[in-house]
DNA sequence: GTCTATATAATGATAGAC
DNA sequence: GTCTATCATTATATAGAC
């Protein structure tokens, strides 16, 4: 557990980045504005462009800072042996802590590559793990699977306003929190489909799909 | 089956709308201009305010459109006896159909509320059904449940740019789509957590969660 | 209902002083 | 490295003719 630094003592630089994290997070990219995020850190605008250009490079040092800290995270997870009860899903959702609207807005549009497919990289490995306990081969890589895992996991960042409203409590709250982590351990723990139903309706697909 | 009309024969209300639908899911509300709108829909800018005052009263429009297009199809789906094999999941993709681009960003963004809300409804009455085979009862109201599957099922739409690189084909296309479902009908056969961890999970959180 | 033309406001980019 | 001042663009909103 560390403590983020003092914004005082981080450069011009850090202070403007961490302020365009921010402030595209909560307006969206086109919404938010360099005077905006200039202002926020502390400086002039002027000194916005003087270190990062333009608003589209300075969005691209923030998916940047994200790619570097996702990887971080990434390292540390694997150095660590894989906790058995908590599902790898729910690291995404934690790890990404303050920067989940932004990274929700930016996987929305295409962008921040690098944290979606880092998160699939560690879902591929924690499905070979799953795949050894498992019984039946999967008829489908396990990339793919991993990928569409990874999006599952990322739904609820990218969808949390939806859900908050829905569940009738902001997920980001303690007890949205709790009752989030119940729903998702239920879910992930209960089978939608039956092995017969899934067998008939892969058969279907690889027939006449 | 039903087959869209003419353009020619909508109304230019109409074909505005369409036109933003299209121009706010290709590149986005903020950047899609009226101008542009106008002139994919062979009218003038001033029609355009004319019919809808502002950009973002427009916008409202469009999601009152697909407000009543979801319900529409909701009707149609309770109406039909729920097909055993196929997952109302994917019906929440195919649905959306033609306009998965604007869905995925309105959603994104916090907007087309309606929608997300009617495929909770649709999927409460999935659970509900779902529950009686159930052997034990989910710990979780059906609602906070149907909200999260919910948010899973939709993150194909809204990550689909992310789902196609890393799978690497575009999900839609034909053979995306049926790797994806195939895909997706795995992940839904086989639980990511055993019972007996999923209960351990449960009572842990009961505790000190 | 539909169009043309204009007003106005905001913002990203830029230049240059300190 | 940092700031102030300005330019140039762009797009919404508006007014008014047909």
């Amino acid at each position: 557990m560390t403590i983020a630094p003092d914004p005082e003592d981080l450069t011009a630089r850090a202070r403007i980045r961490d302020a365009a994290l921010q402030h595209f997070g909560e307006h969206g990219f086109e919404r938010a504005t360099i005077r905006g995020i200039a202002e926020t850190a502390g400086v002039s605008s002027g000194l916005v462009r003087h270190h990062f250009g333009s608003k589209e490079a300075l969005r691209d040092a923030c998916d940047e800072h994200l790619a570097k800290l996702i990887r971080r995270i990434n390292d540390q997870v694997r150095s660590d042996p894989m906790p058995s009860d908590v599902n790898y899903v729910a690291v995404a959702r934690t790890l990404l802590g303050p920067y989940q609207a932004y990274v929700g807005r930016a996987l929305a549009e295409g962008r921040a590559e690098a944290v979606f497919d880092e998160l699939v990289r560690l879902g591929e490995e924690w499905i070979e793990e799953y795949d050894r306990t498992r019984p039946d081969p999967s008829p489908v890589p396990r990339k793919a699977r991993a990928a569409a895992v990874t999006a599952m996991a990322l739904s609820v960042t990218v969808l949390r306003h939806h859900m908050s409203r829905a569940m009738g409590v902001e997920v980001l709250s303690p007890e949205g929190d709790k009752l989030l982590a119940k729903t998702l351990i239920d879910i992930y723990s209960h089978p939608m489909l039956s092995l017969e139903d899934a067998a008939k309706a892969q058969a279907a697909l690889d027939q006449h799909g």
